[in-house]
DNA sequence: AGCAAGTGTTTTACTTGTAAAGCATGCGGG
DNA sequence: CCCGCATGCTTTACAAGTAAAACACTTGCT
């Protein structure tokens, strides 16, 4: 179809690229400029979470279930659940059934606040602690070889761009704080 | 903590910058620098799909629906239903459910084939083909706003760079098709 | 022809997430 | 004091995905 498709200059074809074809062909008016970068993070997500969750699954875990042990390990301290509900982003209910389920496993324990009854904190037991410690490297490496085919100089671009993209979406789509 | 904070030079902070301290304070031996990278590819992920999500909410569609009606539109023929698992990257069973309900709304239409009754062929009726059509300046309008904080030269370097990664993602992960 | 193995699609049982309602508790004004 | 409203968390009803089994059909071997 198209007359400059070149040959293997080093940079391989990607889905996205082929995608973007096509809706130019179908909506040449449209500027298909943007699914470059959306549609490539989006697809990189999507792979990248699939492998991602092979080291997690070997522990039994899920990565939902990962970024709030994480969230315990990190912060070195405990976290009410509404506070896991902000670090990991995601919803009081879910984060009522993932601590339901991690407390059963053993990996987190609950213990009510003294002063005000309704709220919870919630700790790493030891076994939870080394769950994370003995996971993180495992993925921190995966991650290193999965990043290994970009020059040292295009990773350190990438991560500024990213944060770039992010700091923006944050403070736009997640409202400033204050 | 750190000396060279700095003040805001241009550069915002985002969430993950603030994440990587946290386990760089607590695991000083471990190279967090993928998490830069990855971390910032999935929460970027997150952000823009909730945010995407709204112009397609208002027409009702969810994501992984609008994938699929825009596979048929893009490629501008019938797919069958194993063809749109490829196309949209999700399992079997996930599509046979999105084709019937988007039969059910009048969105596609369905054929059997006459040489081999096994397969199916989906088309998009016209309500289909206009909704995409009328989607799909929305979408590209909003992630052109989205992406607007970035420099012209930034998004390039952006797009290829995810295209590199990309690339390598999906040699690696999603296997060598041959 | 007739049957084993393969392919395309759907169904089933189950897991997980969400939105909205529901509880229990704390706080401040009359 | 106590009532209304806010807050922290959980429950409920439901939507949507998955893996594995089931189903329907084709194909190739004999």
């Amino acid at each position: 179809m198209t007359a400059t498709n070149g040959g293997p200059t080093g940079t391989r074809q990607d889905t996205v690229a082929a995608v973007v074809r096509q809706w130019q062909s179908v909506h040449p008016d449209l500027d298909t400029a943007p699914m470059e970068i959306i549609g490539r993070i989006n697809r990189c997500a999507a792979l990248l979470q699939q492998a991602e969750d092979a080291p997690l699954r070997r522990a039994g875990l899920s990565r939902p279930e990962f970024d709030l042990l994480g969230a315990l390990r990190r912060t070195g301290h405990e976290l009410t659940p509404s506070e896991l509900t902000r670090e990991t982003f995601s919803s009081g209910a879910a984060v009522t059934k993932r601590l339901k389920q991690l407390t059963e496993r053993g990996l987190v324990e609950r213990r009510g606040d003294t002063r005000d009854r309704r709220v919870a904190h919630v700790r790493l037991t030891d076994a939870g602690r080394d769950l994370v410690d003995g996971i993180l490297p495992e993925q921190l490496a995966y991650e290193t070889t999965v990043l290994s085919g970009l020059a040292p100089q295009g990773k350190d671009e990438l991560a500024t761009l990213l944060g770039e993209l992010l700091g923006e979406l944050e403070g736009r789509l997640g409202a400033p704080r204050g």
